[in-house]
DNA sequence: CGTCGTCGGATTGTTACCAATCTTTCGGCG
DNA sequence: CGCCGAAAGATTGGTAACAATCCGACGACG
């Protein structure tokens, strides 16, 4: 048997094939990121909390597909760090911890400042269109008293934002951060704060418009801590009394 | 039966499980690391070189376990963009197209600028040793023309400053950043340009010792984009002549 | 009455097998 | 001699059954 790898180069294919399907036929892989958003989008909008747990039998007949789908969904959502998995217990929506929380809004911070002055650069009259129509909805839903509207179109602000700055690669980096940001607004939101800072997207539309872009950028920083103050980041979260290193060595 | 999802949050694990194993029995998520980090450095290090096709059954064999196994592996492999996987043909070495290779060093542009500037914020005596002994042994390998040695070091190098920054989450989103460098360079070198610009990690280090924020941050812009430059990203990459759309309308 | 130990049920993880698809080789034909 | 077509081989994708592990309930014991 040869031990080495197939390095033919020439047969390997240049790109992801193309889009060689028919009409109504909706493959396989299209199926399974079906499943893959219905479960994202559950996670995102609550109705799947942190710590529910995800039985894949349970799914793949929900879904009417297989376990072994299911199971390839779930990796991928935990690779995502939208659901955490234990060995031999199964899945289970992330809980991420308090730290785990300020990352993440760190991370947010450190990437939409500059996003958002990548944005300015490139905002043409058909993006800031685009952008005000997506506020004027936001006012709208706002309006309506529609919160699981607001919080779906709060998220998509900011990657409309991303968009406009025209970096695919950080575009889903920060789809997923706007994902895990909800997960921690579901477990550390003060039950007492869910309507505020409805304006601030339009603060920040504003100076792009004005073509203020430095504006901008602080704009969306204040907006971003405006969110995490309005979390309890300081309980202790849990003695987590760590009994193993407590008695480390007395064995 | 009941078509709804547990909800019992309570019973959900509130963390990854802490560790809870013996001495030398390294479990069965540590071994399929190992297969992963072993692809991954594979990859990077172009042993493994763009386009090279990677079959689960010879994988399976090579590092003594299933399929099932390897197939975890690739998929984690392809969610991170290091290998691309074809319906029924199966997994490769990823070629990143030139618009790719332009996202993926704008995107490190616009992180590792953000990331110098928060590294140069908590820059403590602790981690401005390791940086300077870091980039003496950079020096080292180039002085001995270790080109492997210095490949490896110089992508460290950059993770480095991000584990100094301190989010541990840009530091994953770099690492996948970095890795996914190699593929770009490993495709759209030019041939003669192998060692260059080995002292510009030097000059980053030295603005931030002197603690001069801005100008390593500007080195570092700078750093990538001599990379970037050194490489030969106006070539047409291949004609790709659409014949489908060619033809549109003439069947 | 509380705690520990054991057993049963349920869920996950793995393996083996089969089906589907693609590539390659071989043969025929122009 | 080259090109097209078909069958064989190889590889991937899916399914189902099995094994391993964990959780909860029940019962015994202190």
């Amino acid at each position: 048997m040869t031990s080495d790898i197939a390095f033919d180069t020439a047969a390997a294919p240049r790109q992801a094939q193309g889009p060689s399907r028919r009409k109504g036929d909706l493959d396989e892989a299209e199926r399974e990121s079906r499943i893959y958003e219905a479960l994202l989008v559950a996670i995102v909008e609550r109705r799947l909390p942190p710590g529910a747990k995800l039985p894949e039998i349970e799914l793949a007949e929900i879904f009417g597909t297989n376990r072994s789908r299911i199971r390839r969904v779930l990796g991928r959502l935990a690779q995502e760090r939208m659901v955490s998995q234990v060995l031999n217990r199964g899945s289970f929506v992330a809980r991420p911890t308090v730290e785990d929380a300020r990352e993440v809004f760190d991370a947010r911070r450190l990437l939409e400042r500059s996003l958002v002055r990548a944005a300015a650069e490139r905002l043409g009259e058909r993006a800031l269109q685009r952008l005000r129509a997506h506020v004027e909805r936001e006012r709208e839903a706002a309006r309506r008293g529609d919160a699981l509207a607001r919080v779906r179109l709060s998220g998509e602000f900011h990657l409309l934002l991303a968009e406009v700055a025209g970096n695919r690669i950080l575009e889903d980096v920060l789809r997923e951060l706007v994902a895990r940001s909800s997960l921690v607004v579901a477990l550390y939101e003060h039950v007492a704060s869910a309507d505020c800072s409805h304006e601030e997207h339009g603060t920040i539309l504003d100076a792009l418009a004005a073509g203020e872009a430095g504006a901008a950028a602080d704009a969306m920083l204040h907006h971003l801590s405006e969110i995490e103050e309005r979390l309890r980041l300081d309980q202790p979260e849990e003695p987590k009394i760590d009994l193993r290193s407590l008695f480390a060595g007395a064995r």
